[in-house]
DNA sequence: ATTCCACCGGAATAGCGGGATA
DNA sequence: TATCCCGCTATTCCGGTGGAAT
């Protein structure tokens, strides 16, 4: 059934966007000037997951690229590259200029190494960018001529407010592209044209692809997954099309699959604690340490197991209620889906993660 | 009202790991 | 091989805060 899977990804860029051209517009408007030797203003592209940010970035950068081949992009997920070193290196990387870069690299070597590199321009696409832990990387971006920057997160204020001052005065200008949720019909016109390049013809109803639609409730990420499920179901099953009730089966699999390989991705002690959280229900924070003390031979000091907890909640895993003394931790989700069914087969890596992270939690 | 104290989270510091260098 | 260097994580130290105890 499935004929093409790379187009059920959620990284998959299609080489026709659905219902974004005035966005597409906008960015593409912005990043003109790379066509005539100039710098853009930075461009920030808001909006809630699964609206399309991430991807219209990287359509229009490739399109970009059409036209002006010189125009070197880096994509960077600040998830996962969340310090100076790694933005820069990524940054590097994309113009093949890493070579006898280590750790050990002088601090600065990296940053002059993108400086030299001034012969053709750089787009440093940064996804996530209210991750970026050491904004300070986005001055040093800044400083240099010959980068550009796309910005993308969820929301201007906080961003803006992660800033510090010196950043935040240069970033002030610059074009914003605003994201909105998509309404089902739009949603339906983008599952149909994945279902139409990624599956047989005839696979899955126009009704079908209506109910996903309406479950994903305007997330693109949520509702490509529960297609994407569905059709592997299908698949196992030896079907020709895609029944209602694979669909039904198909949507809890799309918010647990998520969670699943972010617990998955947790480090032992991260692991420990969220088990015991789980199954507590809900734990207050001198039980937690109690607890995962005496399930652990070496346990972490508390103030670690605080970092901990501050990056699960982070990833969506659980969440905490009430600010100080008096707080407690639950997880997200609680109970519901477990007839689990993992159908991901290796070499499977998740997309990019949105403001609720998909992967890649642990950082050793 | 006042004092306690459990808990959070920022900042500084120590220690680890691993490539480079001599 | 021994040593240097640096990014990164865990730890130490500590100030702040607000609910609980008095």
């Amino acid at each position: 059934m499935i004929v093409d899977g790379r187009v059920l990804r959620e990284d998959f860029v299609p080489s026709e966007v659905v219902h974004r051209h005035d966005e597409v517009n906008l960015l593409s408007e912005s990043l003109e000037p790379l066509l005539y030797d100039r710098r853009p203003d930075p461009a920030f592209l808001f909006g809630p997951t699964g609206v399309g940010k991430t991807c219209i970035a990287r359509y229009t950068l490739s399109q970009l690229r059409e036209q002006e081949p010189s125009v070197a992009v880096a994509y960077v997920n600040c998830w996962q590259e969340y310090t100076r070193f790694r933005v820069l290196y990524s940054l590097l990387e994309s113009i093949d200029r890493t070579v006898g870069v280590h750790r050990s690299t002088p601090k600065d070597e990296l940053f002059g190494r993108l400086a030299d590199a001034d012969d053709r321009p750089i787009v440093a696409i940064l996804d996530e960018v209210d991750q970026l832990e050491e904004t300070a990387a986005l001055y040093d971006l800044h400083r240099l001529g010959h980068v550009s920057l796309v910005l993308i997160a969820n929301r201007e204020e906080e961003l803006f407010a992660s800033f510090d001052d010196r950043v935040r005065s240069r970033l002030r200008a610059g074009t914003r592209v605003q994201f909105d949720r998509y309404g089902t019909d739009e949603l339906v016109a983008i599952l149909a044209e994945r279902a139409s390049q990624g599956l047989e013809p005839g696979s899955i109803t126009e009704d079908q692809l209506r109910t996903i639609a309406d479950a994903a409730s305007g997330d693109a990420r949520v509702g490509i997954g529960i297609l994407r499920s569905a059709a592997r179901r299908a698949d196992r099953n030896g079907d020709e099309s895609i029944t209602d009730e694979v669909v039904a089966a198909a949507i809890p699999d799309a918010q647990s699959a998520i969670r699943r390989k972010t617990v998955e991705g947790l480090i032992e002690h991260q692991r420990v604690l969220y088990d015991v959280i789980a199954e507590a229900g809900e734990i207050e924070p001198g039980d937690l340490y109690a607890e995962y003390e005496r399930r652990v031979a070496d346990p972490k000091t508390k103030r670690t197991l605080r970092n901990y907890l501050t990056k699960m909640v982070h990833y969506d895993l659980i969440e905490a209620e009430g600010k100080r003394r008096g707080r407690t931790y639950q997880p997200v989700g609680d109970d519901d889906d477990d007839d689990d069914e993992d159908g991901e087969e290796g070499g499977e890596k998740a997309g990019d993660p949105g403001a609720d992270g998909a992967d890649g939690i642990d950082r050793d």
